[in-house]
DNA sequence: TTATTGACGCACC
DNA sequence: AGGTGCGCCAATA
């Protein structure tokens, strides 16, 4: 697979993601076939544009230890993202130390790989 | 070309 | 339950 076709795929399964679920990017990473790219996942979607369409909700993807990464001091986009989770009804709890977290037994959403539907085209890979 | 980084995951403390 | 350390694999410096 071509990193090209890794985006691809990544966005395509963000994409899957319910309404007011999560999910982690090692899920991702699984669903996609590449169980060791879970770090690539995060890459692949901060290679995203804001004004993509169909829009990705990336928001919806989050660490599997239910944390939101920070994505550096300066920037705000964890900050973002918990804002975009709580609109949707996800709950963050937020720890002393500053660190974001979602409950994943409560909002984590983990279909089994095989067990989805990628892209509805049913292409074809002959 | 080699070393370091990174929107991560898991085992261990 | 949460924090830390080590392992993964490409992209970047």
């Amino acid at each position: 697979m071509d990193s090209a076709e890794f985006h691809a795929a990544v966005y395509d399964t963000v994409r899957l993601i319910p309404h007011g679920r999560v999910t982690s990017y090692g899920h991702i990473a699984k669903l996609i076939g590449q169980p060791n790219y879970s770090r690539h996942v995060g890459q692949a979607l901060k290679f995203l544009s804001p004004n993509t369409n169909p829009p990705v909700p990336w928001h919806r993807v989050i660490a599997s230890s239910g944390t939101i990464s920070s994505r550096g001091p300066g920037t705000n986009g964890a900050q973002l993202q918990q804002e975009a989770l709580e609109a949707e009804g996800v709950e963050v709890t937020v720890g002393r130390t500053g660190e974001l977290r979602v409950d994943m037994k409560t909002w984590g959403w983990f279909p089994a790989p095989g067990s989805i539907v990628i892209g509805d085209s049913s292409e074809p890979d002959d």
